[in-house]
DNA sequence: GTCTATAAGGTGATAGAC
DNA sequence: GTCTATCACCTTATAGAC
C-alpha cells in the first residue's frame, strides 16, 4: 500500500496482477483504471506498463491463468472409472475449486465481452476444455447405462451453470458450511442422471 | 438512426432506453458512453438529459423495468395446485420469459454491481420476491412429500442458476428449438426434487 | 526500477441559443 | 425539442529524467 521509491521488480509485477484482479472482481474492469491499480499497488500509473503490455493484456493474462490453472488441477485429480464416482469427483473439484477462487471465476465470467476477438477465441477454447471434461463422464455413464440424460451436452451446461451458481450467493459463515452445500449440490447433481 | 431536427418527444425516450439496453448488454454499463447511446439514437448527448436524470438512472430503469415486467408476467400465470405442475409452470415461465429477453437477463445479472447501494438494494429485493416464489413451490411439494429436497433455499438457487444459464448457450436455430430445450430442462428439474 | 511530465482524446453533465 | 459550446476532469499510453 505505502509508496516506496527502490527496487522491487520482483514483487511489483505479481502485486499489479493482485490488485487488479481484487479491483477488476470488485468494479469490473471497464470501471477500473490503470491509475486506480497504481495508486493501491504504491506505484504511478506509467510504472504499470514495465510489467504489462496494455490493458487489454493484463485481463487476458488474468483470465488465462485462472483457466490453465483450472485445467491442470482437473488433470492432477484422479478420475475413478465408475461413472457415478466419477460425477462426484468433478462435482466436489468443482464447487472446492470455486469456493477457493471467488475473484477469478467472477472474472471469468463477467468480462469475456472486454476481451478482443482474438484473445476471446482463446479463453473460450480452454472453457470448452473444461466442459468436455464433464461431458465426456457424462457420456461414458450413459453409454454404461449408469446415468439416463435426457442430452449430455445440455445437461453438461446444465450442470456447470447451476454449480457455478454457489458464486452468487454462498458466503463463509453463512447458515450452510462448504462441506454442507457440497453434499446438497451433490444430491441434486446425482439425481438429475440417475438410471432408471 | 438518421439524425432530425423537429419534435419527437414521445419516442425519443423510449428509443434511449432501446439503444441503451442494447449497447449496454453488448459492451457493459461502463464501457457505454452517453455519446454514445445518443449517436445511435440520432440525438446530441445533452438531449439525453431532457429524458433521464443521469446515467445511473438509466441503468436502474431499465433493470426496474424489466424485474418489474418479470415479477407482474409471473403474477399473471395460474399456479397449478399439484406441486409438479406448479414446477412445471414455473419452469416453462422462467425459460420462455428468458429465451424471449435475453438483453433485459443479461443486463440484470452483470451489471448489479454498477447501481449505487440504494438502487442495489431495491432491485435486489425484486430478485428475492422472484427467488421466493420458486421456493414457496418447493416448500409446498415438500410439506406434501410430493418432493424430496435435501434444502429448499440451495435448491431454488440451484435450478434458478441451471435455468437462466440457458442464455451463455442458446442461440435459436442451433441444434435444438426451444420447445426440445424446455422439454430437457424440465426432466433435469423434474429429477432433482423427485420423491422417493 | 520508478518517477515526472505530457500527448491526444474521451467522460458526464450543464447553460443558453434557436 | 434539440442543438452548440463548454466545463472540469479522467483516460490510456509514452518519453525521457534520475
Amino acid at each position: 500500500m505505502a509508496r516506496k521509491s527502490g527496487s522491487h521488480s520482483e514483487i511489483t509485477g505479481p502485486r499489479i496482477r493482485s490488485v487488479a484482479q481484487s479491483l477488476i472482481a470488485r468494479h469490473g474492469f471497464a470501471a477500473v483504471s490503470m491509475r486506480q491499480i497504481a495508486a493501491e499497488v504504491g506505484v504511478r500509473a506509467g510504472t504499470i506498463y514495465l510489467y504489462v503490455a496494455d490493458k487489454q493484456a493484463l485481463l487476458y493474462e488474468l483470465m488465462e491463468t485462472h483457466l490453465d490453472t483450472l485445467l491442470a488441477a482437473w488433470e492432477a485429480v484422479p478420475v475413478p472409472e465408475d461413472p457415478t464416482e466419477a460425477l462426484h469427483a468433478f462435482t466436489s473439484f468443482h464447487l472446492r475449486f470455486h469456493f477457493e477462487r471467488p475473484e477469478e471465476v467472477f472474472i471469468a465470467y463477467m468480462e469475456l465481452r472486454n476481451l478482443t476477438p482474438e484473445n476471446f477465441a482463446k479463453i473460450e477454447a480452454r472453457r470448452r476444455a473444461y466442459e468436455a471434461a464433464l461431458e465426456a463422464i457424462l457420456a461414458r455413464g450413459a453409454a454404461s447405462s449408469a446415468f439416463d440424460l435426457p442430452d449430455p451436452r445440455v445437461t453438461t451446461m446444465a450442470i456447470i451453470a447451476m454449480l457455478t451458481g454457489v458464486g452468487t450467493w454462498y458466503r463463509d459463515g453463512g447458515r450452510l458450511s462448504r462441506g454442507e452445500v457440497e453434499a446438497i449440490y451433490w444430491r441434486l447433481v446425482r439425481r438429475m442422471v440417475q438410471g432408471a
